[in-house]
DNA sequence: CAGTGAGCGAGCTTCCGCTTGACTT
């Protein structure tokens, strides 16, 4: 690639990989400059089968996915015309790739293109760019395709052997398999944690002097083990004096965070904001395209130079400069690539911005975190007070924090993931050592050690950023697969009360107490679910290499050994492949299908054994053997339950549904609970039985009840019925609409469904859009007839947006019906 | 709003990382 004489250039062609980007772009390059996207990758792996020749030293097959070709075309053209191709892509290893993939599959040659970089957009940055070109850096894209054709591997080759030992349409990889395996782990050490109790002490003072001075609290530096010894102490408090032993003053300070990355954007927006991760970057997304801030996925926290003036001018501005500190952040986060800046503002200026109010709130965390880490520590004072008394070696301490100049804590604090603490801010009273004190009060309070807790989506994107594993553009959809794929569910649970026991001495008065709390109530928390432990054991065990925390840093090591050409990618991979490979068949020969069978106990009823297993439709419950005459029964799990920790009675429960509770116009009414929730069977009609009812304690009078209601509904949801034609007009969910032959049409716009006319009817039946076959039926077609699939694309083009908008419907049933049997 | 094993048969499912739309039933 040689150099270019700039006054002699006609056109220029520059690629970028977002289009916001391009656009920014194009201003700072005058209009010799066309600049435009790829919009990410326009190459990889073919998506059937390996597409990986193995014994030709994994020769990858590459081809331009469907959604690509536009593009490709598009800047095929443009190529074509210009004089130079400036291929702009990021600094790191996908970058690389995309711009050889690009390269190749343009069609371009080195002596019309050049190679740029610059992580920083600003007129200045760009230009230096374009005066310093390079070519592509062959090594870098060697550890890409090291990195993508792993994956491919692992994925593809590890994802069968589930499908054969445990449940179709399963999925492995590097990446979210030990994503549930950290999950899976929380849980068991969850259950496998024993809470225990204690019992803290904390006493009111007032100082003896100045009996108007409010009281302070403070907290023994002892715990006792039981009630016991608890009581026992405060009884022997009733004559004790107590005394100041000691105050002890000393300055602290506190430093504001890092700005935001990707990882830390999606902690702080699901902490302050209760933002999901898949939430926290569509409404970034929103906020980028509209130029308020700066790219939304990166693991840096670097500011330019550009953004550093800019705060400094806008907290001198508006604080004064004595709040201001200049901080240049270092990223230090696993296998961080450092291809743009960190995510901030693009005009400090801009305090509130947004088309919404989520955009807003988004857009006021983003730019308040940016200021404050550019401002000055706050500076504290912190007091400590020690209450102590002759007749005991423990001390009481009370604890309070004075701020003596805010400095960032003006704009921003960051949150955090513990369960708060009452944290008592205090004012404390003036005292000195050896102040006598009077108790207003000693309480001693029953305790619970704190299992760990489980992840919410942020604090698990923290934990696997912090092993290094995933990427800024994968947080989010991880964590939606591993959720699809039905390893993870995120719920919430209701907490169970608790009693706890407090002690009080007042006035001489020793009181006990006993009060309740609600404990292991749980929001937006991740869980995993039968399948996700099973898999999970099943992959540790045979696989443990890569469910290991560390594979992927392990890999990692070796991806920047091929980018610095100390290491053949052919290598690498085939060092791996090899011994992966055997694995994978011998697993698949000798180990047997998974079931995560469990025995419980046996059934006092019929003396049997009670199993639980995962069935072909979940977790259920099995009384008796299958080769026993009398066939087994069966019972689902409910979904709070799970085989590892059901006991016993909780299975046998389950068989006690469906229940007969009566009759009702001759028929037998019965409760059950099927997929659903909770029902109440009747006539061969089903209603539920409402949220928070058990259906172990509704009798026939409240069965009765709930199907009046329903018919009552029912009656309200018929607008129109046309019993001879099978034609219903019918309130739905999403508005009136037309039921025929249990095909439901939509009403066209313009048209009230009450005042319709039977022929108009049958004439919106006529004319309503012939249905999409579903995806798996439009890809078995597709395969077995390549012809169709052309043939389709081109129906498809006149009629584009009404067709478009029925496919994804016809996508979305059959993604829906999968779970249920294929017998109906 | 059932069913729940295992066997037969064919064809299907699946990875991670880069990017944005085109869908709102």
């Amino acid at each position: 690639m040689s150099r270019v004489n700039f006054s002699e250039m006609a056109k220029n062609l520059v690629i970028v990989e977002s289009p916001a980007k391009a656009k920014t772009i194009e201003g700072y390059l005058g209009k010799d400059f066309l600049v435009k996207s790829s919009y990410g990758h326009v190459r990889d792996l073919s998506e059937k089968g390996l597409s990986i020749n193995i014994d030709n030293d994994f020769e990858p097959v590459y081809e331009v996915p469907e959604d690509k070709k536009k593009v490709i075309s598009e800047l095929k053209k443009l190529a074509k015309d210009a004089e130079v191709v400036w291929l702009a892509s990021d600094e790191d290893r996908e970058g690389e790739a995309i711009a050889w993939h690009l390269y190749q599959s343009l069609g371009l040659d080195e002596e019309h293109t050049r190679r740029i970089v610059f992580n920083e957009i600003t007129k200045n940055a760009i230009g230096k760019a374009i005066e310093k070109p390079r070519g592509i850096d062959y090594n870098l894209v060697n550890a890409q395709q090291a990195r993508r054709i792993l994956d491919r591997l692992v994925g593809y080759e590890l994802s069968p052997v589930l499908w054969k030992k445990v449940k179709p349409s399963l999925s492995a990889g590097r990446v979210q398999s030990v994503a549930v395996r950290l999950i899976v782990e929380r849980e068991r050490e969850r259950n496998n944690f024993k809470v225990t109790s204690f019992y803290k002490v904390t006493g009111g003072f007032i100082p003896v002097k100045d009996a108007q001075k409010k009281s302070f609290r403070a907290e023994l530096n002892h715990r006792f083990e039981d009630a016991e010894s608890a009581e026992k102490f405060l009884k022997g408090c009733v004559d004790h004096t107590f005394t100041v032993n000691n105050v002890e003053t000393k300055p602290g300070s506190k430093t504001p965070s890092a700005p935001f990355t990707t990882s830390t954007l999606q902690q702080e927006a699901s902490r302050k904001l209760g933002y999901s991760v898949a939430r926290t970057m569509q409404v970034a997304q929103k906020l980028y395209e509209s130029g308020k801030i700066t790219y939304m996925r990166t693991d840096s926290v670097n500011l330019s130079e550009f953004a550093l003036d800019a705060a400094a001018k806008t907290i001198g501005n508006m604080y004064g400069d004595n709040y201001h500190q200049r901080r240049q952040y270092t990223t230090k986060s696993k296998g961080a690539q450092e291809a743009h800046e960190c995510i901030r503002p693009t005009d400090m200026n801009v305090q509130s911005a947004g088309a919404d109010n989520s955009e807003q709130r988004l857009y006021e965390l983003i730019w308040k975190r940016t200021v404050a880490s550019q401002m000055s520590d706050a500076r504290l004072e912190k007091t400590n007070i020690y209450v102590s008394s002759p007749q005991t070696p423990y001390q009481f301490v009370a604890r309070g924090e004075v701020i003596k100049f805010e400095g960032f804590l003006k704009v921003y604090m960051e949150g955090t993931d513990e369960e708060e603490e009452e944290k008592d801010e205090q004012t404390l009273p003036d005292v000195r050592q050896g102040d006598g004190l009077n108790y207003n009060d000693l309480s001693a309070t029953q305790r619970f050690t704190i299992p760990p807790s489980r992840y919410t989506e942020a604090s698990l994107v923290k934990k696997l950023e912090e092993l290094g594993i995933g990427r800024p553009s994968t947080y989010a959809p991880t964590i939606s697969t591993i959720q699809k794929r039905g390893y993870v569910v995120k719920e919430e649970r209701e907490g169970t009360p608790r009693s706890y026991t407090v002690y009080t001495l007042k006035s001489g008065d020793l009181k006990k107490e006993t009060k309740e709390e609600i404990t292991g109530a749980e929001k937006n928390k991740l869980f995993p679910t039968d399948i996700g432990a099973l898999v999970t054991d099943f992959l540790v065990e045979h696989f443990g290499r890569i469910l290991d925390y560390n594979f992927t840093a392990s890999v990692e090591k070796e991806f920047d050994e091929i980018a610095a050409g100390d290491l053949k990618w052919e290598k690498m991979i085939r060092r791996f492949y090899d011994p992966f490979h055997e694995n994978v068949t011998t697993t698949e020969k000798e180990s047997k299908k998974v079931t995560g069978k469990r025995l419980l106990g046996t059934d006092p009823q019929s003396g049997k054994n009670v199993y639980v297993l995962i069935g072909r439709y979940g977790p259920m419950a099995q009384i008796g053997e299958i080769e026993d005459e009398e066939k087994p029964k069966f019972a689902s799990l409910r979904k709070t339950q799970s085989i590892e920790s059901i006991t016993l009675e909780e299975a046998l429960d389950l068989f006690k549904l469906p229940r007969a509770v009566g009759m009702f116009e001759d028929k037998e009414i019965s409760v059950g609970i099927g997929r659903f929730g909770p029902y109440i069977k009747h006539d061969n009609k089903f209603v539920s039985i409402p949220r928070g009812e058990d259906p172990m304690e509704v009798e026939e009078a409240r069965a009765i009840e709930l199907i009046h209601a329903k018919r009552e509904a029912e009656s309200n949801r018929i607008i129109r019925d046309y019993p001879e034609q099978g034609i219903q007009v019918l309130r739905g969910r999403f508005g009136p609409y037309i039921c025929k032959d249990k095909e439901n049409y939509r009403i066209p716009k313009g048209q009230a469904a009450e005042s319709l006319t039977l022929e108009e009817i049958l004439t919106i039946i006529e004319n309503a859009p012939e249905k999409k076959p579903g995806r798996g039926s439009a890809r078995k077609a597709a395969s077995a007839k390549p012809a169709a699939k052309t043939a389709k694309a081109k129906t498809r083009k006149p009629a584009a947006g009404k067709t478009a908008a029925k496919k994804t419907t016809a996508k979305k049933t059959t993604a829906k019906k999968t779970p249920v049997s294929k017998k109906k």
